[in-house]
DNA sequence: GAGTGGTCTAGACCACTCC
DNA sequence: GAGTGGTCTAGACCACTCC
């Protein structure tokens, strides 16, 4: 891993979680008991956050500190109540917004497991360009340039650089059954993505945000893009073997990381004369 | 409202609800107590469905109904409890999913609303085009044709209607600050949009969904979107004042209403000049 | 102060997985 | 049978709104 947090230690109890909420853990009996032994602070905390969500922070950095990997186990509800001294009812509602972020999947009898971007799950997450006639299936890459250089300033303005800071600038055509589809150039943040080189990312197969997760310890959890309509010129025509002059759909995509951090901006041309850019409104 | 749903005696204890989860209602008490005065049902339901997941699709049935209609107040959970028999726990759960598909909106202190689109935070979950710069605003619909026609074969298919049904078509621009930006054609059944006319669609201020569900009992509850590049042809090009062939998104979307119910398709040609699609990937 | 949704607990039992 | 997440209950108290 390419940066070091500050980590926490997750097996003492956690002294400073504050429950600005309902019973105090351990001074309530099932029947009714003044709960007036317990003082109550000053005031109402101007910052009021609920128990769930200390929790959910303190789960999340164990995710983001690598404790726990992609595709791993993490320990039961049972378990993080316990080490987090509050009510199993507490964690699984933490762990209940981290599911619907994406950040971890339950499965029943099992266990919760971390993300990845290993699985046919995640892979068209953040590909949302669909065939228009048969099954869906991840593109063949062909890389047409990979080299570092000078953050120009649109792009260390959208990934929080300074203008000028390294960055990896990535080229490449992906086809569907061999047809040239998407173009696209990607910058990614050049300390973070250290070592990533042409061969590197030749030798991987699979989405490289799989490479991204496993080798560069960075996980994208989400994304936002704009698209516009453009028209192909040469190099792109030649590229996606079109006339020049072809529409195509021309997508703008920064993802972020832990923390809302971006560190990919990824500027893609899409030829839907066979595919179409699916999005559900929901 | 063009139909009738036979509608449930909402206040009448729904002995039809199958608890075949956790203790039966009141057979429990605080200190642990034998549950095999309980008799099993002869085997675990093949078709389990929780509790809540009942309570939910009652819910929904009232508000399919009309029995409590958008924008207003629905019953407090704690009534809702009582109706139904089950705890205020099972009623939030099911109000919660609810909450997560935007068919109501909660509200501290308030109480639980019937979502409406005729509210500011719902114009722009179906509308995805963006300003490059400055804020973003609900454009001003100039409608071009509203006649009452055949459905053609692509489009009976995509209503789940017969080749051949009766349709509203409608084709309207729409303009951003006084400059054209959509062109959009759409079609509805017939049946579920009978009086739907050019005067009526010019008197309405606001969104089109709006009107769709105040006048004919139809609410838009999702959607599926499918987007292409194209070149715009001389009609599109006037209409829009750009030159012919200049690039356009084109998108084709089917609403949907209760019960996934298809009751709108519009195909819409977007000047991506001076705006942008909007997409967030979570 | 009364009513609403929001948080938290403790405890029971179910569905599912793995051995 | 033991362990996991999933459902359900009852009850307490909090934050917020409206009067």
């Amino acid at each position: 891993m390419a940066f070091v947090v500050k980590s926490l230690s997750m097996n003492s109890a956690p002294s400073n979680l504050t429950n600005n909420g309902a019973p105090a853990s351990g001074a309530v009996s099932p029947t009714a008991a003044p709960s007036s032994a317990v003082p109550s602070p000053a005031a109402p905390s101007p910052t009021f956050s609920p128990l769930y969500q200390q929790i959910k922070a303190l789960i999340t950095q164990s995710l983001q500190s690598g404790e726990w990997k992609p595709g791993e186990l993490i320990p039961s509800e049972v378990e993080l109540a316990g080490r987090f001294k509050v009510s199993q009812g507490t964690v699984r509602k933490a762990i209940d917004e981290l599911a619907a972020e994406n950040l971890v999947v339950r499965k029943q009898g099992k266990g919760t497991f971390v993300s990845t971007h290993h699985e046919a799950r995640a892979h068209f997450r953040f590909l949302r360009l669909m065939p228009d006639e048969g099954v869906p299936h991840y593109p063949e890459s062909r890389f047409v340039e990979v080299k570092r250089l000078r953050a120009p300033a649109d792009v260390a303005r959208l990934l929080e650089l300074k203008s000028g800071d390294a960055v990896v600038y990535i080229k490449r055509v992906q086809l569907f059954d061999g047809v040239p589809t998407i173009v696209e150039e990607l910058w990614l943040p050049g300390l973070v993505f250290k070592g990533l080189t042409a061969e590197r990312l030749n030798e991987y197969k699979g989405p490289m945000y799989g490479l991204f997760e496993s080798e560069f310890g960075t996980r994208m959890i989400r994304a936002a893009e704009k698209i516009r309509a453009v028209c192909a010129d040469e190099g792109v025509a030649e590229l996606l073997r079109v006339d020049p002059g072809t529409p195509l759909l021309m997508s703008e995509r920064v993802s972020f990381t832990y923390g809302d951090k971006p560190v990919e901006l990824r500027r893609g041309l899409y030829s839907t004369e066979r595919h179409h850019y699916q999005n559900d409104l929901n």
